[in-house]
DNA sequence: TAATTATTATACTTTATTTGTCTATTTAAA
DNA sequence: TTTAAATAGACAAATAAAGTATAATAATTA
């Protein structure tokens, strides 16, 4: 008699949605170029083919659609920093491909968009944004400590200092003299994927 | 007794302004990343170090700034442009660095920028444009009929022609395969600006 | 130094844009 | 055919941006 899926919203389903989906593509395009607040709801609208109704259908408003993007781009980016962990390749080549995904920069958050959660305050995605990136950073600590459970990390490493050095140390890899000491880019990447798996004793 | 120095506005003293010459560098790289409209005045004024009255004192609006952008932007790369076809050395070289030139995009308008002008005619940016392109181009053309005069193009090219077809052929120049049949991008360029100059026909 | 001029910060009014809601219609799916 | 989903357009309310006025400060210059 009484059908709660008519009642209750079928929240969830949200997912397949084409429209959904173009909302989330659209959206994130243009606040990784431009920052969320220079995109107005019609902009994305426009953009996505859809009508302002339906956006307000699936989000309440910019700023929880703005979340949403964040979420979904961490999500995504745990996704491959795990794939890339417990792949079975050798620590060294886990090496390699995780500094090649940070150089072609594809796991990284656009500037525009991350200007408009920590700068301006007025738009509160700054706390959100905060909460995110400490989940977010634990996720990938524990990724590191269970390469540390199965010896191919040794123990002592502190994993949070390493977190730290390898956002560091990014820019000196795009530096083009380090560059011209390599035949190819790639060369460089295993270089330096071995000097972190291995450091600089040599290999038994 | 009357000093007309004292009633005449100094109109063209603000180039050596610091103030205004700051407003127009920070407007063009905003511009350039995200387009005049969603540039607005108060954070050109910020990122320029000055204030909104400041700002109105050189220009009467954001409009009329951003068709000065336009200005000294096509002044500078037909300047560029001239000094390459001026240049005294061979016609091979001088087309070298062209393509050169094209390839870097530094005489690039931007995409964000060109939009504002062409798409959002409530802007009323697009006749101006338009006007601003007609003479550039002739501009250009004229460059190049001197090397006609000169004796390295031959008088029978039709210079028109020569500009659509350069353009065209950009994209084509950054192909990835295209690419890996030479050592180095220069190589490339040299092969491509031989093309030009002399044909296939084997130099005599 | 005093006088002049340029610049700023702030507050404020006006104008324009954006938001979010409401309809009446159209389109798509069951 | 009925029901649900999506749209276009109009709209009031809220927000943001433009542009002006004023008083206070800093920088120049005579």
């Amino acid at each position: 008699m009484c059908d709660f899926n008519n009642i209750i919203p079928l929240m969830e389903n949200f997912k397949n949605n084409k429209k959904y989906i173009a909302i989330l593509n659209t959206s994130r395009e243009l606040f990784w170029k431009h920052g969320v607040r220079r995109v107005t709801v019609e902009e994305i609208c426009r953009e996505a083919k859809t009508s302002k109704m339906t956006f307000y259908r699936f989000f309440p408003d910019k700023i929880e659609l703005a979340k949403k993007v964040l979420d979904l781009f961490y999500e995504e980016s745990l996704l491959n920093f795990r794939k890339i962990i417990r792949d079975d390749s050798s620590a060294s080549v886990k090496m390699q491909k995780m500094i090649q995904m940070k150089l072609e920069g594809s796991n990284e958050i656009s500037n525009e968009f991350i200007q408009d959660f920590l700068i301006s305050a007025n738009l509160g995605l700054t706390s959100y944004f905060e909460e995110k990136l400490k989940v977010i950073w634990a996720a990938g600590i524990k990724e590191f400590k269970l390469g540390q459970d199965e010896g191919w990390i040794r123990k002592d490493l502190n994993i949070e200092f390493l977190f730290f050095f390898s956002q560091k140390i990014i820019p000196v890899l795009n530096d083009k003299d380090l560059l011209n000491l390599f035949s190819s880019p790639q060369d460089l990447i295993v270089e330096v994927a071995n000097l972190i798996i291995y450091g600089i004793a040599p290999k038994e």
